[in-house]
DNA sequence: CATATGGCTTTCTTTACGCAAGCGAAATAT
DNA sequence: ATATTTCGCTTGCGTAAAGAAAGCCATATG
């Protein structure tokens, strides 16, 4: 019995869960915004075993999300660089750390801070806007099927009509 | 060996991946965002095992995402909505819903959705400013300790410095 | 030539996932 | 009033993945 996938599901969040849902894998691409490189490097400040890293390193480079290459000063080593995809995951680990530190942080202490370094300007908290630049909040929104239509969605919002006939 | 916790890592990803770095917990929190409150729904829809799903919206609740109510309705139901904390996942459901589109989904389609529901009005593509409202790329960006310190992002620079000590 | 380093692979044990079945309390049907 | 469903779990068991430790091989360095 296989282990559950996502890959198949019609749903940009599933994919996106199926790709990147993962401990390990989330805090490599941290620390490859960290600037961090090397094999070594991540195994030794993640405290990962090096099978577990080593799996986790091919997923990353097959999925698009990092880029290996040899160096040319050392026949040895490999450099783990981001994608454009992978870059891509900046706004989600901005994110994730304004989150952490809100919700689970000590209260108006910030442990791990990002600025500007031109301008040594701090980020806003990241917000959700509508294409009229006005913040949208969950209350506002509604999921529809795009042009592509969606299984999962149509799914979903089927048992979300049938529960709510059930209990009126 | 227990399995590694990233819960005393002084940074908010890893406090983040540790409460929500998981593929069900995801998914979980999506169908809440899509208006989904009982177990039996969950299950339906996802196609996760009771005993999975039980332990997942447990943790959920004592994490403090979700919360749990008995329906006045009906003695036997549990109705699971979004806490305060959990509503601030928002934008992180927006995003991974955009990059699981943009990186793996057909391109040209989307195949879910979500606009704002008084206007039809669409949503941005997430992005990070900087306080001064400007537009803010991973090569603008600089880690620096917070005012509480961070241990973390302490070793990660120690490792990198030496690491370009090593390689000139 | 000998030793060390970087990046893994292999082996083995422990933990978590996944399926199926069952269970108790509340609701519905008979 | 009793029997049957429904809801939200829990238990037991088999498999898949995580984790620790050791080993391996090509390249580098002393």
């Amino acid at each position: 019995m296989t282990r559950q996938s996502f890959a198949d599901m019609d749903c940009g969040v599933a994919q996106a869960v199926e790709q990147i849902g993962d401990k390990w894998t989330l805090l490599i691409v941290r620390n490859v915004f960290l600037g961090m490189t090397r094999f070594d490097d991540f195994a030794e400040h993640l405290g990962i075993a090096s099978n577990i890293l080593a799996g986790r390193l091919d997923m990353l480079v097959r999925r698009g999300i990092l880029q290996r290459r040899k160096l040319e000063t050392d026949g040895r080593g490999q450099a783990y660089k981001l994608s454009p995809k992978g870059l891509d995951l900046f706004p989600l680990l901005v994110f994730l750390n304004q989150w952490g530190e809100k919700w689970m942080g000590e209260p108006g202490t910030a442990q791990v801070e990002l600025s500007v370094r031109a301008t040594g300007c701090a980020l806003r908290p990241l917000e959700v806007l509508a294409d009229d630049g006005t913040p949208v909040t969950p209350f506002d929104t509604v999921f529809g099927p795009g042009a592509a239509g969606s299984q999962v969605l149509e799914t979903a919002q089927e048992i979300l009509a049938r529960r709510q006939a059930a209990s009126p």
